[in-house]
DNA sequence: TCCAAGACTTGACAATTATCAAGCCGAACC
DNA sequence: GGTTCGGCTTGATAATTGTCAAGTCTTGGA
């Protein structure tokens, strides 16, 4: 890896407070590398060779089942993927593609489980990623499971509007047909449901939505700290 | 707690290696405590007191929003629970309530984190609890996402039949309401989806279950490692 | 500039799932 | 024994969501 990427991977400060060497010794073997956008990166069965880090871009880890295939969530810098398979040394149960031109720290998994056993700092820094990963998960599985189809959606834009903060309208950082996989719904029923959000104030002209903040869309949406809030 | 209840907790060896006096500080404040049916442990969105390990018993982690209730999963011996909220100190995002009598640990959240910090063996086991929770969830998930109920249910019944292996028969451990939850589907929808699964085979009398493992059900649920091995 | 591909939308229709209502049945209780 | 309660099932109906089939629009390349 070239020194001036050693730097900006140190920079991360992902892996809690490491001596120098033992920096080192967790970094040997791994690649930093560019990919174009819509290139898959892992497949969903394989064996968790290394640990992926988003460190520019974007990543959709998504999956199949027969000829389905859904997007189980979007990993944005500075972020990792796959983390529990690399640690229980278990196939990928997700795949993994580029959205866009995107920046991969990718380090090989014996040096991470090495770096546990070596290193406990390092392993509480791994335990507080995984936990957050996991209530992650926890939330998307209560809004499949307690939501509409449209209440996905409205709290969805409620929390673009929350992280952008740019005076009543939002972007979609992504393609729509993805939204609509991570939202578990149909692109054509994703459609709809922007229409049925009209009368609540969104207005939609391609990816860029407009609605107030503190609006109907809010008491429609109803959004509670322990879906909703992605530091809760 | 009675040292015959200290004795049974040490041998659950969900700890990992830990020395007696770690061992004793871990359980300093922890209650072991038997409770009724039907009692809630915990509430979402209560702070992570406690870490609850299910020793007896069975419990059922739910959530609630607006009016609708989920059950997200089913803990049992000898399994934690809520861990990750007792490790990053938030919020629980699920409540907790006993299906039966249950035996329930309850080890106070802060001596977690500190035999953490303490132990780098404790920490590890810890990571790698974490790794399976995470990987079950997202099981979950991709079952939600990928299937229809039906499909849901082939699968659970063919699970069950993997971890009873009582000859071609299963029977249901839970209320069929609470299956009925659990698979994200209403309790009438269960009924009907039972009686789609005669024709493969699937006779159902109360909670017993009949089918033949190898079958034309195996055929039509198309199980996945990767959706449906707890261990994968 | 024009073309081709693909994203997005819309309408019509079908499948899936939920809701409401009624009834059956077994367990717990008097 | 009789009664009540709640779990479970079934039928009828409604709501939600998915599928198929256009058609529009944008984008990138020839």
């Amino acid at each position: 890896m070239r020194s001036e990427s050693r730097e900006q991977v140190k920079a991360l400060s992902l892996f809690g407070d490491m001596s120098e060497a033992a920096f080192e010794r967790l970094l040997a073997g791994s690649y930093f590398q560019r990919f174009p956008a819509h290139v898959v990166l892992i497949r969903e069965g394989d064996p968790a060779d290394f640990l992926h880090v988003v460190v520019e871009g974007g990543v959709e880890l998504f999956s199949d089942w027969r000829d389905r295939e859904t997007t189980m969530s979007i990993a944005r810098p500075v972020s990792t993927f796959i983390l529990a398979a690399v640690i229980k040394d278990a196939p990928y149960l997700m795949s993994a593609r580029t959205m866009e031109p995107s920046s991969i720290l990718m380090i090989p998994s014996e040096n991470i489980r090495a770096a546990m056993t070596a290193d406990s700092a390092f392993s509480i820094a791994m335990v507080n990623e995984l936990a957050v990963c996991f209530r992650g998960v926890v939330k998307a599985q209560k809004n499949i499971k307690l939501r509409t189809g449209v209440e996905r959606l409205a709290n969805y834009l409620l929390r673009l509007g929350a992280q952008q903060d740019d005076g009543g309208k939002v972007t979609i950082p992504i393609e729509k047909k993805t939204l609509a996989s991570l939202l578990g719904m149909s692109p054509e029923n994703l459609s709809r449901a922007f229409a049925t959000l009209k009368p609540y104030g969104v207005d939609v002209d391609g990816a860029v939505v407009k609605f107030a903040a503190n609006s109907d869309l809010k008491d429609f949406a109803k959004p509670t700290p322990l879906i909703d809030d992605p530091l809760a």
